[in-house]
DNA sequence: GTGAAAGCGCTAACAG
DNA sequence: CTGTTAGCGCTTTCAC
């Protein structure tokens, strides 16, 4: 099958040995011998098993990366920010999905760690309450969260209860006072709960009531009839939506559309995560925008600084604390805001507010002009 | 570091055989020598390493990806559908994107090959003229192409020109002559000249004259104003457009709004590939759709039959056709239109037109309702 | 400058 | 049922 380098070693008419220094080490043979060996390896096309490489103890360069899917965008966002850094660091990515599943996210991380990554990228559902994140650090392996935004363990996200609660408050701004929140069926996530203390702070600080994240199915093709009701009838429907994710934000706008209500005017939506996608919608989707690439920028960043400290401390070549160093002194040139009990576990990467036209300004503080149904465009 | 199956053996009080059967064939030892293996496993916490077995001539497991990009959801759902399908089948993905860098495409291959995947899942920019491809069918490395349309080489598509075909003839029917194609910078690629033939052959059957692609620029946050002008102005403006994708013909749409166009009354928009995404636009986007997820299935379905044909021939199990006969019956069961001089190298998936309200009905035939520039919503 | 040999973690004969 | 041993592809001393 596949030449080894026995087969070159043959052809050449060298030993192995010298084969293997040809390749990395070129300078250390001779020439000739060098151009024999060189024209064998491109006659028989041969390329060094990386297998036999890792096995003999050298670094495999494979990072695992685990998400919990690819349909939604951020994840894809995030996976792009770090792909690029790898593939231009010479490391190589394993994917791995978990749909949100506990079980799945065992099993991923278990079969990276066979397959012996050096660290490893993840999202999960709960990042503070996960068996397998304390077996990592008991097994020193290395890992950065991304979007889980916990200080308990290495991560790099933004900060979610602030970014909701700043989201909230530009929705009070425009003179909304009924809102409410939606989430999906990830409500059991980490982030989902501290987007939604976000809400509730911002509401309360406003005087104004905070209600329970009302949950939808995000797969549904339409909305429940229950959920629709909830959000178009009585006196104090909700003029204002906050999704837990564009992604649901636009589920929610198709579904309010097909009820036949005028968007922004019959109900403003604003949506979480800054999916480039939501700026090509009409309207513009306002939404609190998490920078994905630069996340999956940073958690690489992270894992290879972290990694490059340990190769180093192994080597006893540097000092014990370079690692977080070199870190620390990465995330500061790069503009992030560290918190100060240094060195943080936690990064944590600026948000932005997109004010798209998917938010109309209330005056009446009835909240609303009226309760007119209009035909839609579609 | 990392416990080997030696520690095993010497915490267990065992020989490395006994504990490499112990995970391997546990029936064939001794139920109390077992659970103390199993225990000593438990306490190291050993895993195998994938490398070893690999080395010793096993299957690696292993299949490599090579995407443009995941910034289009094409490839993310065509990514859905490989990765579900092996995590079900206990392989593993190694993913690399091109950015439909030929260099880079080159460079994934080949790094994927030294990790000595077992088959490869790959959309190239163009498959027909592409060395790389002819390299893997010499060395006889198994891949199946994804989107790239052609008989030449193993590849499951849909029928780009008959698609590109089917939904020029439907905006025609919709009463319009003045059709242009706008394809990304992505000319280059054969689906992208496949569907600009299929559009080129329907203006031509209903007696209308095809235009060059126009192209554009993907990334740019604006529509070029010489582009713009060339859509908007003159008495030959056109009053629809084909966009080779649909990621293309949200960039577009933004641009004609932002230019004050209305949509679709100004204009008609065609959109190609039928991301999930289109449908919660506003207004839906019209789009020729092709069945991502299903593609990524059928070529990871492809590849993993022609992998168990090869497998089973190598081990002289079966008869030789095993492979190419439970390939074509699986073609056949799911529905696929296989050509029929078989076993045909390229599957044909069915492609299928949504006719999203980005297209207004023409009934003048001078194409346009007025030139009238009215403010939109945004 | 080159080769022989050991060993990385593991599996698979083959003995016992 | 269990242990011994060879060998997968490669790098790396250590001799020559």
């Amino acid at each position: 099958m596949t030449p080894t380098i026995k087969d070159v070693a043959a052809h050449a008419g060298f030993s192995i040995a010298t084969v293997s220094r040809a390749i990395n080490a070129p300078h250390t043979v001779n020439p000739v011998t060098l151009e024999k060996v060189r024209q064998s390896i491109d006659a028989l096309n041969f390329r060094p098993s990386p297998l036999g490489r890792q096995l003999r103890g050298e670094r495999s360069r494979l990072i695992g990366v685990v998400l919990p899917t690819l349909a939604n965008p951020v994840f894809a966002e995030c996976l792009q920010g770090i792909d690029e850094l790898a593939s231009a660091q010479g490391y190589r990515l394993m994917l791995m999905t978990t749909q949100y599943d506990a079980d799945r996210e065992r099993r991923a991380i278990e079969t990276l760690r066979e397959q012996r990554v050096e660290g490893l990228i993840l999202t999960v559902a709960d990042a503070d309450t996960h068996p397998l994140l304390d077996e990592l650090d008991r097994d020193g392996m290395l890992y950065v969260l991304m979007h889980n935004d916990t200080v308990r363990r290495p991560s790099v996200s933004v900060d979610n209860r602030q970014a909701a609660y700043d989201g909230v408050r530009m929705l009070i701004a425009h003179g909304h006072r009924r809102i409410l929140m939606l989430a999906g069926t990830l409500a059991a996530s980490d982030r989902a709960r501290l987007r939604h203390l976000g809400y509730t702070q911002a509401m309360q600080q406003a005087g104004l009531t905070p209600a329970p994240a009302l949950e939808i199915d995000f797969n549904a093709d339409e909305l429940a009839p229950s959920v629709l009701d909830h959000l178009t009838t009585g006196a104090n429907r909700p003029t204002a939506l906050f999704c837990s994710n564009d992604l649901l934000a636009m589920v929610v706008m198709r579904g309010l559309r097909r009820a036949r209500l005028q968007l922004p005017e019959d109900m403003s939506i604003l949506g979480f995560d800054g999916l480039a996608m939501g700026e090509l919608l009409s309207p513009p989707l306002a939404s609190v925008c998490a920078p994905n690439r630069e996340i999956g920028c940073a958690a690489w960043q992270r894992l290879i600084t972290r990694l490059d400290g340990t190769q180093q401390q192994a080597g006893f070549k540097t000092g014990f604390n370079a690692g977080f160093n070199a870190d620390f002194k990465a995330g500061f040139k790069a503009g992030f805001s560290e918190t100060l009990q240094a060195p943080s576990l936690s990064l944590t990467l600026p948000h932005t507010l997109r004010e798209g036209a998917t938010i109309a300004a209330i005056s009446d503080t009835s909240g609303t002009s009226s309760n007119r149904i209009v035909p839609s465009l579609a």
